[in-house]
DNA sequence: GGGTATTTGTCCGTATGTATT
DNA sequence: AAATACATACGGACAAATACC
């Protein structure tokens, strides 16, 4: 039993794309050219385009046409690295972009008090209610918007350990992991990361301009600090448009990132993960 | 300006979701109800349903009905373990699972000798056309599928350092990386893993029981392993499907998992890391 | 800036097929 | 077998965004 007519359509236009018959970028032919191409009415071209849209083959722009997507270079953060200094952190972030020949920004944080809600408090292991410091800043890569990051403290800290630069809204240069442990004592010995991914909310989509439809997800990473009593006393939020970062964690003995030996680059770091596990199921399969 | 028909309906919609007045699991109206209640076409209100879809609010069953989708409880795997004893991989594998008393289960390697292609061969710094053995596991918990793992080794390992039970089609279990150091000498120092996101192949399609319409995207972790020499001895690649997956990785000093001690574990493994996210930046935004 | 042609977006109505109960 | 509900496919009309003259 054969597929159906959209499946059909969708699937040669795909096969099209990956020999390279249709270029990166290109234009597809108009609704209109397809509807005569393949005999078939155009609001049946118009899912098979949006089968491909889904899927990320193509994507549509209103007055012009429908468009071959090009691939994103993308970004790799490293998860791990120096518990003390906040690892992944402003510092360890500027450093890492900069290595890789881009531009970062910071945006400066807005800063609010808040009382913990039901997440928070349980990542945190406070109760429900706790007053919290919360730190929002937006970073960008090249001027093109690449994370959005909260994260939150207990407002103990500020009351109890006199961490009066956590409730000002001014960028802390040093990190706020290292301020903690010079100014107030809290070293941090440890962090847990926890990653998953979900679809990007209305916010999400504004900032880093992802198609309106949702299809594109987002990282989220927990970040969550812990100090010399095992106690939790940080939680970062970030997330991070899915189709324009990777991310990578080291155990135990590893070499050098590539992303700090400038020349090999772009051996590596445009590798795109994707395709080869396709690859290796396709062929074993 | 208000925004399309469709997409009012599709937001009242979600609103009465996410307030609990359409319950989880629950039936939506028909298509010809929910035609009559907003009065408008059926194509209309299937765009509205579209719309929900993509965002993974909704499932659509043919011949049933229209159902706000399941929260499924996420099954959390810890990315960094003991590098010598291949962390993450069998071994941990079985432990983590049945510590949060679920059924784990490994299908059979399917072995085979392959010609390294491009990004394998990149990754593991040969040559492409360089002999490697891949080994393809299926992965079950509780009878459902978890993941997809498929692992590449140079021939060289069985050729010259003897690791005959590479080529055989039979599970190590004691984990390969064990093997290979009890056996052959070839000690895994540490690993790199890199972490991204995509669309599903049909394979992945088919294997996963995902929405063959492709929303659902999976996981990729592309694991490294390197020797006492810092070279690349081994390519582990794994998916799994981002609607039923998170990842753990512990730098520094850091409090037992919570997987590990079952009569806490609901408090947090259920945590989804999604929402808290949302909330801070709905509450700041 | 304005007007026009092009292209995709939204919305409608209808008919028929397919899956499930 | 019949009823129900979603899936596919067609055709038409107008709106909105963009590009170009």
């Amino acid at each position: 039993m054969p597929d159906p007519m959209y499946r059909q359509i969708a699937e040669d236009l795909q096969r099209k794309i990956e020999s390279g018959e249709l270029e990166r970028g290109s234009q597809l032919p108009t609704e209109i050219d397809l509807r005569e191409q393949y005999s078939a009415s155009r609001n049946t071209v118009r899912d098979a385009i949006k089968w491909l849209t889904t899927r990320g083959l193509v994507e549509t722009r209103p007055g012009q046409g429908t468009f071959v997507t090009e691939r994103i270079k993308p970004f790799v953060t490293t998860l791990t690295g120096n518990p003390a200094s906040g690892g992944g952190e402003d510092l360890v972030y500027l450093a890492e972009v900069e290595a890789s020949r881009r531009r970062p920004k910071i945006s400066p944080p807005r800063v609010e008090i808040q009382q913990a809600a039901d997440p928070i408090a349980r990542a945190l292991w406070v109760d429900e209610g706790t007053p919290l410091v919360s730190r929002h800043q937006e970073r960008f890569i090249d001027g093109t918007p690449w994370s959005l990051q909260t994260s939150f403290y207990p407002m103990s800290l500020v009351l109890e350990k006199g961490a009066d630069r956590l409730i000002q809204a001014i960028d802390i240069p040093e990190g706020a992991v290292n301020y903690l442990a010079d100014e107030c004592g809290v070293k941090q010995v440890g962090y847990r990361d926890s990653i998953a991914v979900r679809a990007p909310d209305e916010n999400e989509v504004a900032f880093f301009k992802l198609p309106s439809d949702g299809r594109v997800p987002v990282f989220v990473i927990f970040r969550t600090g812990f100090n010399e009593e095992g106690e939790r006393f940080r939680l970062m939020v970030t997330v991070f448009p899915a189709d324009r970062n990777r991310f990578v964690t080291n155990v135990g003995a590893v070499p050098p990132t590539i992303a700090a030996l400038p020349s090999a680059q772009a051996s590596e770091a445009t590798a795109e993960p994707g395709t080869p596990a396709r690859d290796a199921l396709k062929r074993s399969g």
